[in-house]
DNA sequence: CGCAGATTTGAAAGCGCATTCATTGCGTTT
DNA sequence: AAACGCAATGAATGCGCTTTCAAATCTGCG
């Protein structure tokens, strides 16, 4: 493997110049630089990563820690994060945690020693300790927010009062709420706005995993409840109640609606189509690469971004309410 | 940051020594292993990886090119490779080509500098391309096989030998199959057993692109072939057919059977709930990160296994076929 | 033509660690 | 008791690169 002061010798230069060259093409002479860049063409030079690591005290990568990675939610968030980082990193280390917090920290502390700065997707984590990473290198959250760090975020707020209020256009007066996990930021978002609503009578049926099973749980809680349209956490629980719905003999929408929330691709695949909520995940990865970027180029400043605007996507699974009896 | 010398001043020894302690215990005498150990864990002694890297020559990092993070398939492999790399690794790099074929050998080589060794899954990448890449590093391919090149695949012959078998018991006679991409491996694959099986006649419904919408379009053709039982490359296009079933009025399974292949979580969240091949995908990447260290480790062999088995999982999507007319 | 100032260049000094090699100290063997 | 072998240690070297810093070259101007 060729090495930088192979090149060097190769277009009859100093390493210094050779270097420049490569990484500062408008501090050399354009004679050089081309004669450089030949040589390095010719010799097949890669640069050695860790070197330039190890010289320059920034490895060029980033990294990413999220809860799951076949969760399609965060595979999103990890794709705008990837297409971001491609171009002005090298590469991005991820980590997936199986959603098991008591692992979390230990993975973070370890990669934040391979990388310059981290996109953290952790729902979970408790606060203090997201903090206490923080203090080892820049972090920018997603979908979270906790004092004193950077963050992106959506306008969780605002998606669950598109979705009430297409609810209650459709003539809905009860509608249920299955709701996430107690200590999730994004959770605590939706409950603000949950009574907002004028003429909406919210029913709340509790806290639920975010999975399919959990949804198809507590399915029975919301037809005891009488509400004539259901509000789930995301589209893996609303999934999980269409399909208990159905095992029931209870028809969407004609019966009852169902509203999802993030858009995953599977919302478009059952029957009927999911009404959801949809959340610029891409961009959320772009956003959160860019903070990160800046964090690292300027210093001591925590840049903060408006929560990211939401979508209600209207599709099958809500129409107007039946006739109460 | 405290470095190693930090440490070993701390300790009372050598630099030499506080690396030994630190990452071959028993090369030091037991005081010295402790004195070393206590002075780096109360100074909150962090190894630089960049300078472990540089020193060492390896990177301690492992590579994943996958085409398309959100896609299940890779998005589970991806955890498989994740969760084998804790432990013996730092890291793994994560790279989504987003299936695009002309970044991709860019990409790989990209990432080829940054790591020990790459697992690669790229079904599109010219076998010529992927052995031009093994040179540049260890390779470890999945769910494909190129010549010289160690990888780990799937039984996928005898996964649609079981679909048929299975189809067969039901009493069908004629069965679509709807192909994949014609420069995959693992669509060559299938199409090894499709005339196998006695007793069913295969109707080829042609190539197409392994997603939903594909899927959705190839049904109309499906019907037109007069066949009792679909068999679908994968379960994205599985999907797309039983959508476009309903929306013409066919009913699953009664009037046609439909299978699918990959056993992706959606399969189970549609209704009826999808009969299809489920692929061992997590111990797949187990067995690359495995096989990768085997490569690491040894020098020179090309350690092969055989291929990973498979099992139709039969769910609702199957059922007798109706009488011909 | 000569000199201040700006621009290019190369020598050299690490970055933090692993590792080789020579040295030391120790227990064994005959 | 001498000689030997082995384990433990530290000094020193270098991995391949970036980045000062000072020297060299070039620019324009009086």
């Amino acid at each position: 493997m060729a090495t930088l002061r192979d090149v060097a010798i190769a277009a009859g230069v100093s390493p210094a110049t050779a270097s420049r060259a490569l990484s500062a093409p408008d501090t050399v002479s354009a004679t050089r630089r081309t004669k450089v860049l030949e040589a390095a063409e010719q010799l097949g030079y890669q640069p050695n990563r860790s070197a330039q690591a190890l010289a320059s005290g920034r490895s060029r990568h980033l990294g990413l820690v999220v809860p799951d990675l076949s969760n399609p939610f965060f595979a999103t968030v990890a794709k705008g994060v990837q297409a971001q980082a491609r171009g002005t990193r090298n590469a991005v280390l991820v980590a997936d945690t199986d959603e098991d917090p008591r692992i979390e920290h230990e993975l973070v502390r370890d990669l934040q020693t391979s990388v310059d700065g981290l996109v953290l997707c952790s729902p979970r984590m408790p606060a203090a300790l997201v903090q206490e990473c923080a203090t080892q290198g820049p972090i920018v959250l997603v979908n979270r927010e906790v004092e004193g760090i950077p963050s992106v975020t959506f306008d969780v707020a605002s998606g669950i009062r598109q979705a009430l209020l297409h609810l209650r256009a459709l003539r809905h007066r009860t509608v249920a709420y299955i709701g996430g996990p107690a200590t999730s930021w994004s959770e605590a978002q939706r409950r603000t706005v949950l009574g907002e609503v004028e003429g909406i009578r919210v029913v709340d049926i509790g806290h639920h995993r975010p999975v399919y099973p959990a949804g198809f749980a507590a399915t029975d809680l919301v037809l005891e409840s009488g509400a004539t349209a259901v509000l789930c956490y995301n589209d893996l629980v609303a999934l999980g109640v269409m399909s208990r719905l159905r095992a029931r003999g209870v028809r969407v929408p004609e019966d009852i609606s169902v509203v999802g929330f993030d858009d995953i691709p599977t919302a478009t695949y059952v029957t009927p189509m999911l009404t959801t909520v949809s959340l610029p995940l891409t961009r959320a990865g772009h956003e959160a690469v860019t903070m990160l970027d800046a964090a690292l180029a300027e210093d001591g400043t925590t840049p903060t971004t408006a929560p990211l605007p939401v979508e209600l996507v209207v599709r099958e699974s809500t129409a107007p309410a039946h006739e109460s009896p």
